[in-house]
DNA sequence: GTATCGCCCTAG
DNA sequence: TTAGCTAGGGCGATAC
């Protein structure tokens, strides 16, 4: 039996690892936090079996533990800095990415930088620190990850009770997986009760919720999780945790599951009314140096689904349904015979399982961690926070970086903006088409219209200014088709422009390492992150059109819509022009329908690309109106609403295309969609 | 009976 | 203590 010291949860523990006499393998704990220990047994022994092996534990962990907590271990920062060998630590832990300046603290900055006495934004603790921040290699690290899985049951239905009373028969299924860990570690299930029986699993029994909830956060300490995952688990389980914890031991006295033993657990309620995701109750579970990961809000947000239920979406993209056990029958299977205890670990165990096998299939977490890096924000705020903070965390960073300090704009509570003109939709020629109809389209129109006009907070100019500066129209600076004017990029270059290419050739290296990558699991890392880098870019529009918070500048916002209000004008007048015969019969913000006439696929292909490159040198640099797609037939029933065989060669088609008709709508039942169809 | 508004959910 | 944007169709509730 060996002993050693090691790190555990962010605290010092002591490590007894080796072969027993009696041919068993163990491995446990013993920290300051909890005095019980945690014995793991690799081929499914049962431990309180082998008396030798317990008497030895025994006596060693109440030894051990009298060394632990007469404070012969002292908490030592920098065991626990050289124990931080991954990644998602930094990210987890808000300090040290220097994203502080969501802190903010007016004034600071004035004492330093008199000269801009505007600025509030300021970085609390030290500028220096992150100006001289390495980013260069920011998005080439990677690291192991350890991932705890878990689910509970209860025989009560959460909310018909207070939580405190509810009935405290429960059973916690944990699923443990330990990435780039030597030590062994299986499956564990915990059951409460005599559940013994069960043969299959490594089962430890508890007679009381007590110990149950001791053994819980005894098992942060063991497995040392990065990432907490569950399916809805931030809206009962953890809540069920920490509430019960409180009810049984008083205040807080175990809601220390966190890295760092001084700050407690904290639950906050997240009650956000947001557009682009909706009322939502929620709270917000914040444990120290861990990540809660809940894959529900996760999928919630990223696919859209007709029903969120685990069974469905777990059906729908893993092809595995939920064991099947009724709420009722919890109890009765809990009372019943050893199989019946079984078929409740399995049921436990599978739910635990299911978020663990989605999380891998949609590769949730490989692409969070590299949103997180890509945009700088903590791996927590993805969930947690909108889009904004992402948008602003991209821009702080690189103002510092080129010597811009960041405006702060004071946001007054009902203080309404005037809404700004959005894109133009033409008008519809509504009807059945029975002849190709191509589609063009400006790939990213936005992006490209920001970039090619040099539109940015920091390259608008008021005519009285540019006239001051003795400055040219369209050359020292341009004039937006909405009459607002920006410098042109020999003045200076404006800082989203320089932010955008700079995600966009990211990107671009990034497509073409994915050809040459050979090892999956490092191509589905480059995969979340050219994803990543095509999502943070694409968020910056709505940034400057945020009306709520941060930098709301309709001035840029609405210059971009009106280019691309212009644009589209453009081609249709272009490409009516060029071709006589042609129609343009729809088209919306970025893209226009074109009906050529009767003539085969063949024709139209060519004659699109043909039209696509000629249209696009009407356009600025950087602006680029690509030929995608034909429908052929097509169903025009309204504005943003139609249906077509979306074809992209001439065999055959790729797919049926719908948009905005019933059929894809998830506020009518079934029955109508399949009709419809 | 008609106009208007709020709500939902989509297109881009 | 927190929230990307506008345009648009369709439907039920309400006002007149």
């Amino acid at each position: 039996m060996h002993i050693d010291h090691c790190m555990r949860g962010g605290r010092p523990a002591i490590r007894l690892y080796g072969i027993t006499e009696s041919g068993n393998s163990v491995l446990c704990y013993v920290t300051d936090f909890l005095p019980y220990i945690y014995i793991h047994t690799p081929d499914g022994f049962q431990p309180h079996h082998d008396a030798q092996l317990m008497k030895w534990l025994e006596d060693k962990s109440k030894s051990l533990v009298n060394v632990v907590n007469d404070g012969q271990f002292v908490y030592d920062e920098t065991i626990y800095e050289s124990n931080i060998d991954f990644e998602l630590r930094f990210m987890i832990d808000i300090k040290i990415l220097g994203v502080n300046w969501i802190k903010l603290k007016k004034g600071t900055y004035e004492e330093k930088y008199q000269h801009s006495s505007r600025c509030q934004y300021v970085v609390e603790t030290s500028y220096e620190t992150l100006i001289s921040h390495d980013f260069s290699d920011q998005w080439s690290r990677t690291a192991p990850v350890t991932i705890l899985s878990f689910d509970i049951e209860c025989t009560a239905q959460p909310g018909k009770f207070p939580v405190a009373q509810l009935d405290p028969v429960i059973q916690i299924a944990c699923v443990i997986l330990v990435h780039g860990e030597t030590e062994p570690c299986a499956n564990i299930v915990l059951v409460l009760g005599g559940c013994t029986g069960i043969p299959s699993y490594t089962v430890r029994s508890y007679n009381t919720e007590e110990e149950l909830l001791w053994a819980w956060y005894d098992l942060f300490i063991y497995v040392d999780p990065d990432v907490i995952i569950g399916y809805n688990i931030e809206s009962f389980d953890i809540l069920y945790l920490v509430d019960r914890a409180k009810f049984l031991f008083g205040n807080n006295s175990l809601s220390k599951s966190g890295r760092n033993k001084d700050e407690y657990t904290k639950i906050e309620d997240n009650l956000t009314t947001n557009k682009a995701y909706g009322f939502r109750d929620t709270k917000r579970i914040l444990m120290h140096g861990r990540a809660v990961f809940d894959i529900y809000r996760v999928i919630e947000r990223e696919f859209k689904l007709p029903s969120y239920k685990l069974d469905h979406v777990s059906d729908h993209f893993l092809g595995e349904k939920k064991e099947d056990v009724k709420y009722s029958d919890i109890l009765k299977l809990y009372d019943g015979t050893n199989d019946d205890r079984q078929r409740l670990a399995q049921y436990c165990l599978k739910d635990a399982l299911l978020p663990l096998h989605l999380m891998s299939k949609l590769s949730l977490l490989i692409n969070y961690i590299e949103l997180a890096r890509v945009t700088g924000v903590p791996f927590v705020y993805l969930l947690a926070c909108g889009q904004q903070i992402r948008g602003l965390s991209q821009i702080c960073r690189t103002a510092f970086r080129d010597g811009y300090l960041v405006e702060a704009i004071d946001y007054q509570e009902g203080s309404t903006v005037k809404p700004y003109e959005g894109a133009t939709v033409l008008d519809a020629c509504v009807g059945y088409y029975t002849v190709p109809i191509a589609t063009l389209d400006f790939s990213s129109l936005y992006l490209s219209i920001m970039m090619a006009h040099n539109l940015c907070y920091t390259t608008q100019i008021t005519p009285k200014r540019a006239k001051e500066m003795g400055f040219a129209k369209d050359i020292d600076y341009i004039e937006t088709p909405n009459g607002y004017l920006f410098v042109s990029q020999m003045v200076r270059r404006g800082l989203i422009p320089t932010i955008l290419s700079e995600l966009i050739s990211a990107r671009k290296c990034i497509k073409a390492a994915i050809k040459n990558e050979a090892d999956p699991e490092k191509y589905k890392i480059l995969e979340g992150r050219q994803l990543a880098l095509k999502l943070s870019a694409n968020s910056l529009y709505g940034m400057t059109g945020a009306t709520k918070r941060y930098l709301l500048c309709v001035s840029i916002a609405s210059s971009i819509t009106s280019y691309g209000r212009e644009m589209i004008q453009t081609i249709k007048e272009v490409v009516e022009k060029k071709y006589p015969e042609s129609k343009v019969i729809y088209g919306d913000t970025d893209s226009v329908m074109i009906n050529f006439g009767d003539i085969p696929l063949e024709d139209a292909l060519r004659i699109g690309r043909e039209a696509a490159e000629y249209t696009t040198g009407f356009f600025k640099k950087l602006i680029n109106l690509e030929f995608e797609k034909m429908y052929f037939p097509y169903l025009l029933t309204s504005k943003k609403r139609y249906a077509g065989l979306y074809y992209t060669n001439t065999q055959k088609y790729d797919k049926l295309d719908v948009k905005g008709i019933q059929i894809v709508r998830r506020d009518s039942c079934n029955f109508i969609r399949d009709l419809l169809k």
